[in-house]
RNA sequence: GGGUAGUUACCAGAGCGGUCAAAUGGGGCUGACUGUAAAUCAGCUGAAUAUAUCUACGGUGGUUCGAAUCCACCACUGCCCA
């Protein structure tokens, strides 16, 4: 993998550049689409291609592990050939799952204890088991093994957390350089950088994985209940230190506003479920701001999804029409909502970077939120 | 004609003397959702000049301190027998 870093703004630290990798080149700023058990919900490959412009998908260690497990994915040649997405994948090591199924979960030194959520089978994660596990999946980019915690974890937590984590990615790091490719092509080891809501935690966790020079960095543990100005504040910092000529990426964020704004921070990728889940449960992102389709009064409103959209999904379907494919509990509702938003959130990204290298970015931004924050 | 079972909120349906404006589903209305155990979850759903008021469990009348609940008659509905 390489990163081309093209242009910076020059009021800002907003950029645009190319990730390029032997499954296709990405501009960035980027938003990956996130499709857990190495499908993105309701959304089928050809529409994730041709529709909403995606360029990578994120899936994930934990889950895939689980089901349908290491064997089938080495025997159908890794998830690219599984799944039959040839463009280029991330995979989650597993460690948000620490946290959102904390309650089955045993956090060592050594490693993690866990029961799997689906039959209640015991098993053991060690960031060296997720890094054997990342290669049978064979994503292009791969993730370190963090421990994620909540944003009002108490100091003394936070930094003993942070520890643990420091130490996993090592031990990462030292596996991913003693082991090799499954399916002969390259896979990055991001590392994440952590410390909670605490400014010297989180400026020694991001001098630390600075300092291994991986191919890209990511920052984790960010909206887990903080103020989005905290966010704001910590990506900030993070940023300052980390390498500017390799790629930044903001896990698990976010609403489109948390994306500007981490945009003109100079982050580089994201990832969020929301488009996906928010669409499946009825709120639609607009350029004119935020619809619950659900809502009584869009039954009688005839008018396109997306006015001046130019995405096919757009125009054919009216407001009234998903509205009643929602009350009638029909799966399109959710597969025309998935699509609808993540081609909202792919186009707010490849706009972000247009207006970056024209020098435009500032203005467009304001003008953007504006808009886009209206509830409608 | 005789017998029998019923009639409860938008719908279905529980309640069978007080703690009942009435369980539970469904439907409807409104929220929430940030590296997905999520086509999920939560709240509201008789009215109002809204903390103990009114109107409501087919209708009318009665028993009782008190009735959706007991009694009488009436209306309607299902089933069985002629």
């Amino acid at each position: 993998m390489n990163f081309i870093l093209q242009h910076t703004n020059a009021k800002t630290n907003a950029r645009a550049g190319l990730i390029i990798t032997e499954h296709g080149v990405i501009e960035t700023p980027i938003f990956i689409p996130v499709g857990t058990k190495g499908v993105v919900k309701a959304v089928h490959i050809s529409e994730l291609e041709k529709d909403i412009y995606a360029k990578i998908i994120l899936s994930n260690t934990y889950h895939l592990y689980l089901r349908p497990g290491i064997e089938i994915l080495e025997r159908s040649g890794g998830l690219h050939n599984f799944s039959g997405w040839k463009y280029p994948i991330l995979t989650d090591s597993g460690g948000f799952q620490l946290f959102s199924l904390s309650s089955n979960c045993k956090i060592k030194q050594e490693g993690v204890e866990f029961r799997s959520h689906i039959d209640g089978s015991k098993h053991f994660f060690s960031p060296e088991k997720i890094i054997d596990v990342q290669r049978s999946i064979g994503a292009d980019i791969i993730m370190a093994f963090d421990e994620c915690i909540p944003s009002n974890t108490n100091y003394e937590y936070a930094k003993k957390s942070l520890t643990l984590t420091e130490n996993w990615l090592d031990r990462c790091l030292y596996r991913f350089a003693r082991t090799k490719n499954k399916y002969g092509y390259s896979q990055s080891l991001f590392p994440i950088v952590h410390g909670c809501i605490y400014k010297d935690l989180r400026v020694k966790s991001a001098e630390y994985v600075a300092s291994k020079m991986a191919e890209g960095n990511a920052i984790g543990g960010l909206s887990m209940g903080e103020t989005k100005e905290k966010m704001y504040e910590i990506i900030e910092i993070v940023n300052s230190i980390l390498p500017k000529d390799k790629p930044r990426y903001l896990m698990g964020v976010g609403t489109p506003e948390n994306i500007l704004e981490g945009i003109e921070r100079g982050i580089d990728m994201f990832d969020c479920i929301m488009p996906t889940r928010n669409g499946r449960n009825g709120q639609l992102f607009t350029k004119m701001g935020v619809i619950n389709i659900k809502n009584k009064k869009w039954a009688t409103d005839f008018s396109p999804i997306e006015i001046k959209s130019e995405l096919n999904i757009d125009k054919i379907y009216t407001k009234a029409y998903l509205h009643h494919l929602f009350f009638s509990n029909e799966i399109l509702a959710l597969q025309i909502s998935s699509i609808h938003n993540l081609a909202f959130y792919l186009w707010l990204v490849k706009e972000a970077r247009k207006h970056i290298i024209i020098e435009k970015f500032s203005t467009w931004k304001q003008k953007m939120l504006i808009n886009i924050q209206n509830k409608l």
